[in-house]
DNA sequence: AGTTACATGTAAAACGTTACATGATTGT
DNA sequence: ACAATCATGTAACGTTTTACATGTAACT
């Protein structure tokens, strides 16, 4: 999947591996991240695969850089992967939900205090997504060139991030709720 | 993580890899989910850890049962993981978001159409945890002796789902419509 | 006759994280 | 003095997915 985020990028513009994680880290990281050192490693595979061709560029003070671009085969295969279907919904992965599931045994102070840090958390989260502008987005639109319809798309997705984030703190409100007024301290 | 799902299971009985997979199933699988062969193998790691215990019970017309106990240092690593705090959140991965992202060269209709697809898929998902009732975990509750404290948290987590499939449902709503009014059909 | 349920796994590939290594420049 | 930014990567480890392999019994 990271594979195609990167053609994504790169239709835009050739890139190093560093610029794709900055603009990934501003853009796509509350849907999609991925780590530097996996970045590099997928760029190996797509230039293997002749998705992408580098060329080095010398540098004098910094370490040389190595800038990718995107062929005609790495272009085929991002549109296919576009006009593909998803006839599947992404299964969630949930470490909180996860860990609630199997404290049937814990304290509801120890429940209580972990569920308003992650209410914290989500709070901090949905802060940050109301306050991004479209002035925000200014330097990735620029550096990409960016027309309409991208800013309308990437509005879509930050939009999909605060509600998503005010869902997660209402759901929190709720549980926190209902465990300080059911929970059972345990004989156990 | 699977790792701590597993023992969590087990500290209520002594299960099957094959068990595990089937009450993950019908439990988890909104927020957690895992394949039967990554099931097996963590079960391996697990036992190698000296976490839980196996013993076989020969069956004549059926495969032989492999039942897996945790032991007393399988109980104090999931007490451990449980008593952690989380502090930070649990990142995103969204398939649909991520496609969409980079659908600015995409035809109207053809995002129309992959959008209204995954919002019938969400119904879906929201219909099927409206659906499920108390009656429904009976079985799992009655497998695993659960009490009033693991059906508060249980239902919880089923809660989770179903504000997590209210919000999806209506942020695809929300984008469909704004593609309509706003997408433009490109001259690229 | 074909699928589902039961029950185990192996092998290979893909994907992801963490730690390590290098080395100059700029900001605090 | 220390951390951050720029810029590349490798190595080891850990997780997850996909495909393959086996074999009976019950259901459709």
């Amino acid at each position: 999947m990271l594979k195609y985020a990167l053609l994504g990028f790169l239709k835009y513009r050739s890139l190093t591996g560093y610029d794709l994680k900055r603009i990934m880290d501003t853009s796509t990281t509350n849907f999609w991240h991925a780590d530097l050192s996996q970045i590099y490693k997928t760029l190996k595979t797509l230039e293997a695969e002749a998705a992408i061709t580098a060329t080095v560029e010398q540098q004098t003070e910094r370490p040389d850089k190595k800038i990718y671009t995107i062929t005609d085969k790495g272009l085929a295969d991002l549109a296919q992967w576009l006009a593909t279907p998803l006839t599947e919904t992404t299964p969630l992965k949930e470490i909180l939900l996860l860990k609630l599931f199997f404290s049937g045994d814990s304290s509801s102070t120890h429940l209580l205090t972990q569920l308003r840090l992650q209410r914290e958390l989500h709070q901090q989260q949905l802060a940050q997504y109301q306050q991004q502008t479209l002035a925000d987005m200014a330097e990735n639109i620029a550096l990409m060139g960016a027309d309409a319809n991208d800013v309308l798309l990437w509005d879509a997705t930050r939009r999909a991030g605060i509600l998503y984030e005010e869902m997660y703190v209402r759901w929190l409100d709720e549980t926190i709720e209902r465990i300080a007024a059911q929970f059972q301290e345990g004989a156990s």
